[in-house]
DNA sequence: GCCCACTACGTACGGTGTACGTAACTAGGA
DNA sequence: TCCTAGTTACGTACACCGTACGTAGTGGGC
C-alpha cells in the first residue's frame, strides 16, 4: 500500500491542520482573503503564488504547505467570494427569492470582476458552495418539484447570470480601458461593424443593430432575462 | 496627430493584408487551424506564441504580425471554432432549429473541450459569430418578437449550454484524470461530502444527493433544460 | 526524551509573453 | 526606373511564472 499518489484530492477533503508539527501561520480564509484583495486591486493575471505570499507576508514556497497547486488558491477565491452571499429567512415566495439570490450573484460578479473567469467547474461542493444550495433550495420550497429540477434551475440561472455579467464587463472593459476616446472607439467599431452588415450579408444583425440605437439599459435587460427564466419553471412547476 | 496607440484595436477590424512589403506567408485561417490543433492535443494551457509558431513553422516572433497579443490568438480559435457550425434552411419551426442549434453547440464544445474556458467575452462579433447570428435570428423569423429579445434569447442558450457543457467536462476529467480507480474516487467523494452533510447542516442537500442515486443521464438533462428555456420564450412569445 | 511529521523558505529550472533590433523584401510614388 | 518606406521574418533578451527539491527548525505523540 504505497503512498498515495502526490496531489488531485480535492482541497475541501483534506483536513486544514493535522495535529503534528508547528501551528500554521494562517489560516485558509486568511489565504482566501489575501488572494482576493490581490484579484480585486491587480486582476486575475496578478493573482500569482509570489504575489499572494507577499501580500500574505511569507515566502512564496510557504503558500504551498497550504495550497498544493494553484487551481486550489482559485477554489479557495470562489469559495471566499461565495461566502458573500447574504442570506435570509426564505420569504415564501420562490420567484421573489430567487431573483433576489441572482441580483446578489450579480452584484458581487461586478465587485470581484475575476469571477466570470473562474466559473468553469462551477460547484465544486467547497463550504460556502453547500451553504448556498442549501439556501437556494430553502427558497424553493415552495415549488412542488424534484430535488433534481431545483438544481436545474439554479445551475441555469447561474449560468445565464455568469454569461450576462461576462457580457456586461468586457463591454465595459472595452470602454475604459480605451486611450482614445469613447466617440472615436465607437467610430472605428461602426466603421466595421457597419461596413460588414452594409454588405447586405447579414441583413438580420443588421436590422438589429438599428433597431436598438441609444445606450442599452443593462439593468433593465438583466430583470427580464430573470422574468424569463423564472418563468419556464412556473410554468411547468 | 501621433500615431496610432500601440494595440487595442479589435483584431477583426485590422485588415489581413495591406499592400506593402512582402506577401505574408500564411493566412489567419492558417493560423486559427495551427492553435486550435494545439489545444484539442495537448489543451488550453499547450497553446503558447512558442508552440503555436512551432506548429506553424515559423519563428515565435513571427507570430506577433499576424497576432498583436495572445488574447486575440484566443479570438482567432473561437471563431474558428464558430466556423464549425453547420447551418441550414430555417425550417419554420422556430423551436426545432433552436433545438438543433444549442445540440450543436454542445457537440463543438465536446470537440475542442478547452472552448469553455475562452467564451467570457462571447461574441466579440468575429466573422463566423456575426455568420452564426444571423443564422440564428434566422430560424426565429418565425417568432413575433422584436430582435433585441431573439438576441436575448440567443445569449441565454448560449450561457446555458456553455455552463452545462463545463459541468460536464469537468465532471469527466475528474473521473479520467484520476490515478485511483473510479470507485476509490467516489468512496473519497462520499467520505468528505457525506460526512458533511451527516452533520446534518444541509438537509436538502442529502436528502438532493440521496434522491439521485445512479449515474446522471446528461443527455436527457440537457434535453430538459434546453425545453425550458424554449418554453420560456414561447409563453410570452 | 526521542522521533518524525510538519512548517518555513531559499534556490533553481524550464517555461511563458513580448519589447526590441536587424535583415530581407516589395509595392507605390518620383 | 529606381528609391524609399512600410512590412515580414526572426533571434536575442528580460521579467515573470509555477513549482520540484533540499534544508533547517519546531513541537505533538509514543
Amino acid at each position: 500500500m504505497a503512498g498515495r499518489a502526490a496531489v488531485p484530492e480535492v482541497i475541501w477533503a483534506r483536513p486544514e491542520r493535522t495535529g503534528r508539527g508547528p501551528r500554521p501561520a494562517y489560516t485558509r480564509a486568511d489565504i482566501a482573503t489575501a488572494a482576493v484583495k490581490v484579484a480585486d486591486e491587480g486582476g486575475l493575471d496578478a493573482v500569482s503564488m509570489r504575489h499572494v505570499a507577499a501580500e500574505l507576508g511569507c515566502g512564496t514556497m510557504s503558500l504551498y504547505n497550504y495550497v498544493p497547486r494553484k487551481e486550489d488558491l482559485y477554489e479557495l477565491m470562489v469559495d471566499a467570494v461565495g461566502g458573500e452571499h447574504e442570506l435570509w429567512e426564505p420569504s415564501g415566495d420562490w420567484r421573489a427569492d430567487m431573483r433576489r439570490v441572482a441580483q446578489q450573484t450579480r452584484v458581487l460578479m461586478h465587485r470581484h470582476p475575476w469571477m466570470t473567469r473562474l466559473m468553469s467547474p462551477v460547484y465544486g461542493f467547497s463550504p460556502n458552495a453547500l451553504r448556498y444550495l442549501e439556501h437556494c433550495l430553502a427558497c424553493l420550497d415552495p415549488l412542488d418539484a424534484r430535488y433534481g429540477m431545483k438544481m436545474q434551475l439554479v445551475g441555469m440561472l447561474n449560468g445565464c447570470v455568469t454569461s450576462y455579467v461576462a457580457t456586461e464587463l468586457a463591454a465595459a472593459e472595452r470602454t475604459r480601458s480605451l486611450p482614445w476616446s469613447a466617440e472615436e472607439e465607437s467610430a472605428v467599431r461602426v466603421a466595421y461593424l457597419g461596413g460588414v452588415l452594409a454588405g447586405g450579408a447579414y441583413p438580420r444583425m443588421a436590422a438589429a443593430f438599428t433597431e436598438t440605437s441609444g445606450p442599452i439599459d443593462l439593468d433593465g435587460a438583466f430583470e427580464s432575462m430573470l422574468e424569463r427564466m423564472l418563468d419556464a419553471f412556473a410554468q411547468r412547476g
